[in-house]
RNA sequence: GGGCCCGUAGCUCAGUCGGUUAGAGCGCUACUCUGAUAAAGUAGAGGUCGGAUGUUCGAGUCAUCCCGGGCCCA
């Protein structure tokens, strides 16, 4: 069939290959030919689409949802390229913060301020500058290996001058608008880093552990109350705390105004507490008596005693309050306060005129006022505190307690809540701004944009932007050194800073920042010194700077600037809601009065196949370098952008890599197919097909219809962000080309290469398959790279244009004509198949009922082909094939006849119905206009029909044979056998061979009739018949069977 | 305690404006077909749509409450 002499216009492609290895030659290929930058310089003049890059902390390796943003940051700029847009993609690196400064202190074997200060705060920083970028290199190999484009030569790092001038820009910024300000407040504070973490700090990097904390309840002495407890006992306010070194700080009691209490009488003591408490101290309480029941607002006013005397002279403290957040739902309902130590109890304090006290130090430790535990660890108290209360008879009640407690990520120790010294972004001043602007942020998924972020917006507290620590930005104000002369400077630029100290620095890092010292200018003396706060910036308002910082704005790049903001695209993973997509609106709303992005994808979070968040820890993930070798990266990155993990969903992920494996067999592999089989076939016959949207053969009409349907689908859903959506359409596009248009196409493909059919069979499935990898290029870069170039010879597909679909047939009726088609055919198998008619047997007819069907003749041969049948008979109706059966429209009759609706679709069921002359039909007592139902053909029950297209057609088969169908059916028995009797002794494809056949006089006049049709399909140069007794005899049908020998010609 | 998301077949998920008998893919079983295809076809098994109550002629869909999971905030 095929002859050595014609040309092979195609590469020879085997069938089964490595996909892995195919990446890997693409990605050098890329790299060689700098591909990647072409597709930048080829749109030099375009429309941009402004893309935004989050940056990564640059100290640890990426993970799959490193991995699984990285695609997406990918597939969407590969796209808009395509779609006519110039897409920068510079990649960024988060250089600052506690995580980078707590891997050097790891490194250096040093820990805390003191160790850090002696040895020396430059070589701290100069350590962490290095450090910071260890990992550069492997995020290179693995972003590189998952085919995604970025630009790390231009990248940005937060560390570098011109960033933090920028940063330093924006806190002027704010600065000048009145939105920054200094305050005392209690935050989730590490006494191990000596520094407050701002909440979100807390919560990204998963630090809520298991803790077990002594649990105390106290007795306040009343001393003063208007409370009448009916005797002249003392009376005791009973409080309930799982932090017992708190105590000494207490100034005061809160209750809930609307939670009943009890006043309670036992061994001549009274006790206030809340009523639906009382159980839980059955034991302690035992022979009390009820003296009254009062709502919490009666106790409020009432004073009592400090247990501890250190702050017994503070104002207007050790008194009932009311709070809000009092509950009964563990402890008393009476809340012990200690304002230095609770964010609640602050602001409650401060309501109430109470200055707060805080006598811990920065590493966990009681100041000297609280003299008893002077230097000791504030965790370490505890139980000696617990001793002293029951020393002194205060101790009601005590408990070991488990609860999740914040810990420090890094040094694992428990952090407190510590009342410190921090600047703040007023953002609850422009909250409702940002709530506004959000309005403008097209969300995927869209419940985002008023759920997750909206709420969180409407909610946002004052952000602490400040940190106690050296490796970061630094906080540009300087202040006065002596109160009496107060003043505070704010820097916006180096240049600003130059004018004041004379010198333009050149690192603003610390300890260089902090030597820019300068006499007072309000103090007359000439003595006080402005000096630099010790502060640097949360990591977090860096990278919140992001969209100007990255390019030096204000400072360079103005019009840059203004042109690419906001960004048209941004994608993280969706706890970024409270960070990176947080910070960036705080500051782009407070300065640029704009929301930051216009479209933002949040996709969900990788798990195991146990729904557990994947950790290094449990080591419960293949490595990606496994994934990699075993499916490639195209394989991994389909799995995760047809997955409901991009519609911010979790998703599980298995050990073996299943779901990975899945996308490899039923999406890379059926679509290598079809390209193997065009070269293999265009190969043998010789044939170089080119691009043709104009063939009149219907099954290519058909593939080129698919393909233009397949190409808007994809189209529209990248355009709108929906990357799972875009991936949905395309198994049902690869079925259709391979199962159908291949398949039914097949003889078209060879042995007449000059033939105009079947050129025009090449040039279609040519022109399928260039028009696919196009379209899935974002989505597969690397295997639609490989068709793509093997295919063409072009460069690379990534360096086209999307393509626009002009050129294709307008004929969309037709595509679901050959949808009919397929279901018919599915129809007659089905029938077959209930009969257990085996598809070899010919049958004589099918008959399809149904109004204007004469256009399935067009494609009589598609049908009679796949189902093996000799004709197709259609008429206008048979009463022995069907029944018309009546549906109701429920959507317009139900709410007229309301409940009658049951009696008339029971009587639309029971065939009680008629249709009148003038278009309405009545069914039981009532009357349906013509638009009130339809008429559909439901099939008799029974084996030999199937309703198709909802009822408008029936189908049925002639199930009788005769003689000349028998023989027939068994002519293509033997041909089967033959053919696999040629596969089981491994024949190739192009050999000829001598038959010789055995069987019973059916079978014999079968293969005499049918001669040619058996040697022709099965290369058979001679085909005898004669007795074979030494062969073993093979069923070849339910009936027959056979004795074969074949040999090679 | 509050907010957001989710709960539908063994698995992964669709399910429109509430509408008659709840779907797809994968997996499983049987049969069929097959010289590009570790592919394909036909069928079968597999569902109290997390639970309860309510609204309605009618609820997977709407409301309320509860249970379970995830994320976030207290």
């Amino acid at each position: 069939m095929k002859s050595l002499e014609n040309k092979k216009y195609y590469p020879e492609i085997e069938s089964s290959v490595s996909f892995p290895n195919i990446e890997e030659e693409i990605l050098i290929k890329w790299n060689k030919e700098k591909t990647f930058m072409e597709s930048l310089s080829n749109r030099k003049d375009s429309k941009e689409f402004v893309f935004y890059d989050g940056p990564p902390f640059a100290n640890g390796l990426p993970h799959y949802g490193h991995l699984l943003t990285g695609f997406v940051k990918d597939i969407i700029p590969r796209f808009q390229t395509m779609m006519g847009n110039k897409v920068d993609r510079r990649f960024g690196w988060d250089c600052h913060g506690l995580p980078a400064e707590m891997e050097s202190e790891k490194e250096l074997g040093i820990s805390g301020r003191k160790q850090i200060q002696e040895f020396g705060v430059e070589n701290f920083n100069n350590h962490c500058k290095e450090s910071v970028m260890k990992y550069t290199k492997e995020w290179e190999i693995t972003v590189g290996r998952q085919a995604r484009w970025v630009d790390f030569v231009n990248d940005y790092k937060t560390m570098d001058l011109n960033y933090m001038e920028s940063v330093m820009w924006a806190f002027k910024q704010l600065w000048d608008k009145g939105l920054i300000y200094e305050k005392d407040r209690v935050m989730p504070y590490s006494w191990k880093a000596e520094t407050p973490l701002s909440n979100f700090e807390t919560r990204l990097d998963d630090s809520y552990r298991e803790r077990i904390d002594p649990a105390v309840t106290v007795k306040f002495e009343i001393t003063e109350t208007n409370l009448d407890f009916n005797n002249n006992h003392k009376s005791y306010l009973l409080a309930w705390t799982t932090t017992p070194w708190t105590l000494p700080s207490n100034l005061a009691c809160a209750v809930g105004k609307n939670i009943d209490y009890s006043l309670i009488t036992k061994n001549n003591e009274n006790f206030i507490i809340a009523s639906n408490v009382l159980e839980n101290f059955t034991e302690e309480l035992k022979d009390m008596k009820i003296i009254k029941k009062i709502k919490g607002e009666k106790i409020l006013g009432t004073k009592y005693e400090p247990i501890f005397s250190y702050f017994k002279a503070n104002k207007n403290s050790f008194r009932v309050l009311s709070a809000d957040f009092v509950n009964t739902e563990e402890g008393t309902g009476i809340v012990h306060m200690a304002p230095g130590f609770g964010e609640d109890d602050q602001i409650v304090c401060e309501e109430n005129n109470i200055q707060l006290v805080c006598p811990v130090d920065d590493q966990g430790r009681f100041t000297k006022e609280v003299t008893d535990y002077y230097g000791i660890n504030v965790f370490d108290t505890n139980e000696k505190i617990i001793l002293y209360l029951q020393e002194k008879n205060t101790l009601f009640k005590k408990e070991k307690y488990t609860h999740n407690y914040p810990h420090s990520w890094r040094t694992d120790e428990p952090l407190i809540y510590k009342s410190v010294n921090s600047w703040y972004v007023n953002v609850s001043s422009f909250k409702e701004r940002m709530v506004e602007l959000n309005q403008g942020i097209n969300w995927v998924p869209n419940h985002i944009k008023e759920g997750t972020f909206g709420k969180w917006l409407e909610g946002a507290k004052d952000w602490s932007i400040s940190r106690n620590r050296f490796w970061g930005s630094p906080i540009p104000v300087w202040k006065s050194d002596d109160p009496k002369y107060p003043r505070v400077d704010v820097y916006g630029s180096l240049e600003d800073l130059e004018k004041d100290f004379q010198v333009k620095p050149t690192n603003l890092h610390r300890p260089f920042i902090d030597k820019l010292t300068r006499p007072n200018p309000d103090d007359p003396t000439g003595k006080s010194t402005m000096k630099r706060v010790s502060e640097v910036f949360d990591c977090w308002f860096e990278s919140g700077s992001m969209p100007f910082a990255q390019v030096h704005y204000p400072f360079e790049n103005k019009s840059w600037f203004e042109s690419h903001f906001p960004a048209d695209f941004i994608v993280e993973y969706i706890g970024q809601t409270r960070g990176w997509f947080y910070t960036m609106m705080v500051l782009s709303t407070a300065i640029f009065d704009k929301p930051p992005f216009k479209n933002c994808i949040c996709h969900g979070i990788v798990l195991d196949k146990n729904g557990v968040k994947l950790s290094k820890k449990l080591r419960n993930y293949p490595e990606p370098e496994l994934i990699w070798k075993k499916f490639g990266s195209d394989s991994l990155r389909w799995f995760f952008a047809a997955s409901p993990i991009l519609k911010g969903q979790n998703l599980q992920i298995d050990m073996e890599g299943k779901g990975i494996s899945d996308t490899q067999r039923l999406i890379i592999t059926p679509l290598w197919n079809a390209f193997y089989f065009f070269c293999l076939y265009a190969n043998a016959e010789g044939i170089k097909a080119k691009e043709n949207y104009t063939s009149e053969n219907p099954l290519d009409l058909y593939a080129l219809l698919k393909t233009k349907e397949l190409i808007n689908s994809i189209e529209n859903n990248l355009s709108n962000y929906d990357i799972a959506g875009a991936c949905q359409s395309v198994p049902n596009f690869i079925d259709a080309i391979n199962n159908w248009y291949i398949r039914r196409s097949r003889p078209r493909f060879w042995k007449h290469a000059d033939n105009k059919d079947s050129s025009n069979a090449y040039d279609t499935l040519f022109t399928v398959l260039l028009n696919i990898t196009k379209v899935l290029s974002p989505l597969m870069p690397l295997i639609s790279e490989e068709i793509y170039t093997k295919l063409t010879g072009g460069k690379s597909v990534h360096l086209l244009n999307w393509p626009t679909t002009d050129f294709f047939p307008k004929d969309d009726d037709f595509l679901n004509k050959m949808d009919i088609i397929r279901e018919i055919c599915s129809a007659g198998l089905s029938i077959r198949k209930s009969n257990n008619i085996r598809v070899r047997q010919p049958l004589e007819e099918i008959i399809l009922v149904g109004e204007n069907l004469e256009w399935i003749l067009e494609f009589k041969d598609y049908i009679l082909e796949e189902i093996n049948i000799k004709n197709i008979i259609i008429q206008k109706d048979s009463d022995s094939l069907y029944k018309e059966k009546l549906t109701i429209d429920l959507r317009k009759l139900g709410p007229k006849l309301g409940k009658n609706i049951k009696d008339c679709l029971e009587g639309a069921n029971n065939y009680e119905w008629k249709i009148n002359e003038d278009g309405t039909a009545k069914i039981r007592k009532y009357i349906l206009l013509e638009d009130e139902y339809s008429i559909e053909k439901e099939s008799m029950p029974g084996t030999q029909s199937e309703e198709i297209n909802k009822g408008e057609i029936v189908a049925s088969l002639k199930l009788e044979l005769n003689q000349e169908l028998i023989k027939e059916g068994i002519a293509r028995d033997v041909l089967r056998t033959i053919q696999n009797k040629r596969k089981d002794l491994n024949f190739d494809i192009s050999d000829e061979i001598n038959v010789i056949i055995w069987g019973d006089t059916q079978v014999q006049s079968s293969i005499k009739q049918f001669k040619d049709y058996i040697s022709i399909n099965s290369l058979a140069k001679s085909i005898k018949i004669q007795e074979l007794k030494e062969t073993e005899e093979i069923n070849i049908s339910e009936e027959k069977k056979i004795r074969l020998f074949i040999k090679k010609n």
